[in-house]
DNA sequence: TACTAGATCGGCT
DNA sequence: GCCGATCTAGTAG
């Protein structure tokens, strides 16, 4: 576990390349949160694609004040606010303009399970259900982890979100599938995850 | 287990 | 106005 924290961040020229390439290669990742003194760590298990001549992409339509993260040099995280209540979480990848994004669908905690627990649910001790519940969707992610407007355009070579290095999954421990929740684009198999890994997230 | 509604903001046509 | 890269609680079966 200790090591495991040890390792280095991903460096910007892993966040440049392809969408696609880079949301299958973040599944395995230790996504690192630091927050009130405490550094959370969670495995990154599931995300989808968003690539930016892709009609589900929220920069489909040109950059907009909401948006506009999207458009900068991959490396820096993108939050959005949905549905009046919930927020969720990407990493910008490619190049300045090519405006594409990898959404965090679900991870599974490694720490300070306590403090993930209180942010969710208010208390801490959970339920087996709950405890899968913690960070299996995208929302529940950011509300476990405490990610909101202020840490949108996060850069992750920075000290308080960014991910750790570590070998790449096998190919054959990885699902592809398409992606959930949209209305454009469903053909495109653009969703990732770690093959039974308890976290991801439910069908809908 | 399966479906449905409600929450409730802000971006965009 | 409309509806969304969601989640939860409720009801019915």
């Amino acid at each position: 576990m200790k090591d495991k924290l040890n390792l280095p961040k991903l460096d910007k020229d892993f966040y440049l390349r392809d969408v696609v390439e880079v949301s299958q290669d973040l599944l395995g990742k230790t996504f690192i949160r630091k927050i009130d003194q405490q550094t959370l760590a969670g495995t990154i298990v599931e995300v989808e694609a968003y690539d930016a001549e892709d009609e589900a992409s929220h920069s489909f339509n040109g950059r907009s004040e909401r948006n506009g993260v999207m458009f900068e040099d991959g490396g820096l995280l993108y939050v959005y606010f949905i549905y009046g209540v919930h927020y969720c979480c990407n990493i910008v990848t490619g190049k300045a303009n090519h405006a594409a994004a990898v959404l965090i669908r679900a991870i599974e905690p490694l720490n300070h399970f306590d403090i993930l627990a209180q942010n969710r649910f208010n208390k801490t001790f959970l339920s087996d259900k709950e405890k899968i519940n913690l960070t299996n969707g995208p929302a529940k992610i950011c509300q476990a982890y405490k990610i909101g407007r202020s840490d949108n355009g996060t850069n992750l070579n920075g000290e308080n979100i960014y991910i750790l290095d570590s070998s790449k999954l096998e190919k054959n421990q990885i699902v592809q599938t398409t992606r959930i929740g949209i209305s454009r684009s469903k053909e495109l198999p653009w969703r990732f995850y770690i093959k039974y890994n308890t976290f991801v997230s439910p069908k809908r």
